[in-house]
DNA sequence: CGTCCGTTTGAGGATCATCAATGTCCGTGG
DNA sequence: CCACGGACATTGATGATCCTCAAACGGACG
């Protein structure tokens, strides 16, 4: 609660030497345009960004901003997972949204930023200026029009979101975010397992429940054979089916 | 659920004679950008769309389009409500959100278009072709960064809902709609009165609530004094301090 | 004036939050 | 390397709130 906002920047190291290495986020940002067709980033396109663009590397829990701190900058997730979220006076965490790489955050309006970010895992970003970033997007309406698709899906996530947080059961809002999270660590799949990068008490924050919800729903989910977990993060789904059978059930 | 798309289509009609005019949407369209200030749109920027628009009154309870049709046309509001929902196997519905003038819909993905849209009131709107607009925004870079505005405008209204529904308590979630909505009306209010556009049943599915607790919430609304109905739709807000804290008391 | 749909009111039951205690994991330091 | 501490997670018991079901009421429209 205190001064939260710039106080774990670390090195603003100098990243990816090459324009045709293969993991970075600026070089393979991949967003559906409205009309369905998918757009890339160009050489061009992520030479300019990266030019305005800092990169900076932080542990996990670090801060990054707070909510209502003064909106300077936009930020691009690089590697690791985030997590977006506003604190209520009873103490209660509402997470609006995790984000992995290539997404986008920053969200702000003139009362500053929207929400509190937080590094859930060791995780570096991009660090741009809005004025810098506006002045580019002007002269570049291609590379503008790839932020406005990509905000648009944040836009759908969100409402998609809202329709889970707005159920009443439990096991179908972690049977959805498994669902969910399955598809986003689809790559890190090892023989079947994902591993979640949150906390117990993010799920629930993220789902709207308390921390003892979320392990009861996970426990009945184990009972009835739809997955399995090793350990509290690792979880392999058995059954896909009937998984997938819960998160329509509504 | 039967083919509800494009079925109620009327005489486009040509709308807006001058550019001048006072009240249409396309000639006062203001976003509030990233970084604070306010732009709004030129005349120039106002002729060029409305050269690819088509402008269309609806009944209420016009269907704008389904959800999964395939998206071929994003729409703005000119005059009345509409509202954007999901309907779920069990008969559910979740209204995702209620769209005023000057609010952009037409939210899509490859699935086709990602909610239902129906108007709520009669109503008129502006249809564009999503290729024509696409075209435009690449050439007019300052227009784009105006639509990149009001979508970004969107997603923190969405995230704003996300948190209103994650609320357990109904007498929260419907002082936080109130006070919602008495922004949203503030121009239309006749001697401290507000008249609400929706059902009892739209709001119950915009809270994720049934309309029984939407009434019983209401009925203690009523009973503290916070506020007052006339009818069914005609509210007023008699104690905004109390009703506010209410809405913080989360 | 009558019907229909939306709304209100009531009673009962299910689910989740709360409170409290125990159990588990992980990083730290001896 | 092991022991310890603290945070995280689970489990159980209780209570509050909302959902469900059912019925009566009201307004809107033909």
């Amino acid at each position: 609660m205190m001064q939260l906002s710039r106080t774990v920047r670390q090195k603003p190291r100098p990243p990816l030497p090459s324009a045709h290495s293969a993991g970075p986020a600026l070089s393979a940002w991949v967003v559906g345009s409205a009309g369905g067709s998918i757009q890339l980033l160009t050489d061009s396109q992520r030479r300019q960004l990266m030019r305005i663009a800092e990169h900076e590397t932080v542990r996990a829990n670090a801060t990054i901003y707070s909510e209502h701190a003064p909106a300077e900058d936009v930020f691009i997730v690089h590697e690791g997972i985030f997590k977006a979220f506003r604190e209520f006076k009873s103490g209660k965490r509402r997470v609006a949204a995790f984000l992995f790489p290539r997404d986008l955050f920053g969200l702000a309006d003139k009362q500053g930023y929207f929400n509190t970010v937080q590094a859930v895992t060791p995780a570096s970003f991009y660090r741009i200026p809005i004025a810098a970033l506006r002045a580019l997007l002007t002269r570049d309406a291609e590379l503008e029009f790839l932020f406005l698709c990509k905000v648009t899906q944040a836009l759908r996530v969100s409402q998609r979101r809202s329709m889970m947080v707005g159920r009443k059961d439990a096991l179908g809002k972690l049977a959805t975010f498994l669902t969910v999270m399955q598809k986003h660590l689809a790559a890190e799949k090892h023989r079947g397992r994902i591993v979640l990068p949150m906390t117990r008490s993010d799920i629930a924050d993220y789902l709207a429940l308390t921390p003892e919800a979320v392990s009861r729903a996970a426990r009945r989910l184990i009972h009835q054979g739809v997955v399995a977990f090793d350990g509290r993060r690792s979880v392999c789904i058995l059954d896909p089916f009937q998984l997938q059978k819960i998160v329509e059930n509504q």
